[in-house]
DNA sequence: CTGAAAGCGCTAACAA
DNA sequence: TTGTTAGCGCTTTCAG
């Protein structure tokens, strides 16, 4: 049924049922009208018409690498609660950490499926800046910063910088490193050299013996803390980029007879939940991903609603967590 | 810039530009000169317009209580990869736990936003089961079973039996139990009744004052866990609805000097990733969540194509996952 | 306040 | 193979 059929059906014009149904200048007779044959039959304007004349989509894309992240999952449900307060929905791409989905998913949303688009990506070539900047609709990148867009970030050599120095302050004079891709400007390259400008404050030394790059996930992490202690002299610190990787490396400790803090002490990043569950409660920095999720979408709101041409960068502060990870005497 | 203002730019016909979006029925010449004038002018045929012809919006609604929960999350990734090989993009509503969300969200798909709708919800109302009646496109409920629908669930009740009957054969005889909320179907009652069954088989008698209904989450089961541990005497062991809150409890019993398998054993289900994490790795029952995720996809989109009257529920089974926390000698 | 009518940008039937 | 053209269902002037 459409808004002809309907109209006729409710015995009113084909405009009383779109003013109804948008900013209701209608009498309260064929208001009255409308409702009871819209009872009767069910009927529901469609929305593809309504985005085709309007030019509005009321949805906002969201890209992401993946959803069974807690991290992500926390920024995505910030994004969504204050977009479903503007009555924006969420159309969702999970490219699974594949860059080409990325790419493909941009160029769908300038097919004007969306109204406005939030990319999280951790790693950035010329070819995600190009179709950015070709797109015809606001963006704005959440967790990472990148030059000429809008980005709502977390500090990430402060944060990693603040962890590090809270070891070194104890008493650590070997610390070891395992971090994220370098690639990735934020988890991966800001986090290295926050904890490099840590020890070189400190004037304690880097050891390229002790540094590793993992990958996102415990397993990783496991594998290389295993690495790091297979030599003669072993670290008495272990910085991990993430919670996840940092897990791995207790996971391996507990295995080896390795105790914590006493042998070594390990510190995160990122506050996630299981951190005070682990066998020793994790020191981290908690970064504020929903925050950053739910100021991501305020400032698309803003950009859809009034887009200036002024980017803006917007960051997040953190708070260092101590546990007993970390709490030497 | 319009299809018609596009075929004029490239020099053919909107017929010949529309084929080159979709059948692909066309000359060489032509294709040559549309993808020329393509690349000048970067055209994008529009979305709506298509959709608003065709019908089509190769768009699933997924409608879930939350973002931030690690079985929601894998059981969207289910859907995500399914979907997203077949060309369909997720329109995501996260109603917070909020039923009348649910019940909006429900009321929007009506507006052919969307070919099928895929529900996870934790409780179901009459209201729910009208509306999904009355929804002119496919829907698949993942995680729960509701009569008369398509559903994908797992073996709540076996998984909760199986885990009980663990703990009751290492001669647990004082088993309390900390279950979820009962309305909710899946990991509310089933879970309930698995336990009490498991209890009736054995013999052992249910006991009020071991029992108690948390909320889905750490906090609840650190709560609960304290009422339970509160009388005089004590559960030798404890069957938690879910791992966040067997999690809970176990924080709980660190803090009192309860010693986790020999003054109680814990079991939770969900086997939720910090299980392996937790001061002592938690014994849990796998359920499948991602293959849920993806089996709900796959019947919808058998059910978009083709779609049968015969309703079907696909049950997945549970794998019992052995871990510290109940083994006792 | 109301209704008629002109499109929005596209697809697909039809005729060539 | 191709091009012309009639809608898809809605919103929004514009004239009453």
């Amino acid at each position: 049924m459409n808004i002809s059929e309907f109209a006729k059906e409710a015995g009113v014009s084909v405009s009383a049922v779109s003013r109804y149904f948008n900013d209701g200048y209608l009498s309260a007779d064929k208001r009255e009208k409308i409702e009871a044959a819209l009872e009767r039959t069910g009927y529901m304007p469609s929305y593809s018409a309504r985005t085709m004349r309007t030019k509005v989509t009321k949805l906002v894309g969201v890209i992401l690498p993946k959803l069974s992240s807690e991290s992500i999952s926390r920024i995505t449900e910030g994004i969504s609660e204050v977009l479903g307060e503007e009555g924006f929905e969420l159309l969702l791409i999970n490219t699974a950490n594949d860059c080409s989905r990325e790419i493909s998913s941009l160029e769908l949303f300038r097919q004007n499926r969306v109204d406005g688009v939030i990319l999280l990506a951790s790693v950035f070539t010329e070819l995600h800046r190009s179709l950015l900047s070709k797109m015809r609709v606001p963006a704005v990148i959440v967790g990472q910063k990148l030059k000429g867009f809008n980005c709502v970030c977390h500090n990430d050599f402060g944060a990693a910088y603040a962890m590090t120095k809270l070891m070194l302050e104890k008493g650590a004079v070997r610390p070891g490193f395992i971090g994220a891709n370098p690639d990735d400007n934020a988890a991966g390259r800001d986090r290295r050299l926050g904890f490099e400008k840590a020890l070189s404050d400190f004037g304690v030394p880097v050891q390229e013996k002790f540094m590793e790059i993992a990958k996102f996930n415990m397993d990783s992490g496991y594998e290389k803390a295993r690495h790091i202690f297979a030599g003669r002299e072993r670290p008495d610190a272990l910085f991990c980029a993430t919670d996840n990787i940092a897990a791995g490396a207790m996971l391996w400790c507990r295995e080896q007879g390795i105790r914590i803090p006493d042998d070594v002490m390990i510190g995160g990043i990122g506050d996630s939940r299981m951190g005070k569950l682990l066998y020793v409660p994790l020191s981290s920095v908690h970064l504020h991903y929903k925050t950053a999720g739910m100021e991501g979408a305020r400032m698309l709101l803003s950009e859809m609603r009034d887009g200036s041409e002024v980017r803006r960068i917007l960051q997040l502060e953190y708070d260092v967590i101590e546990r007993e990870s970390t709490m030497r005497i």
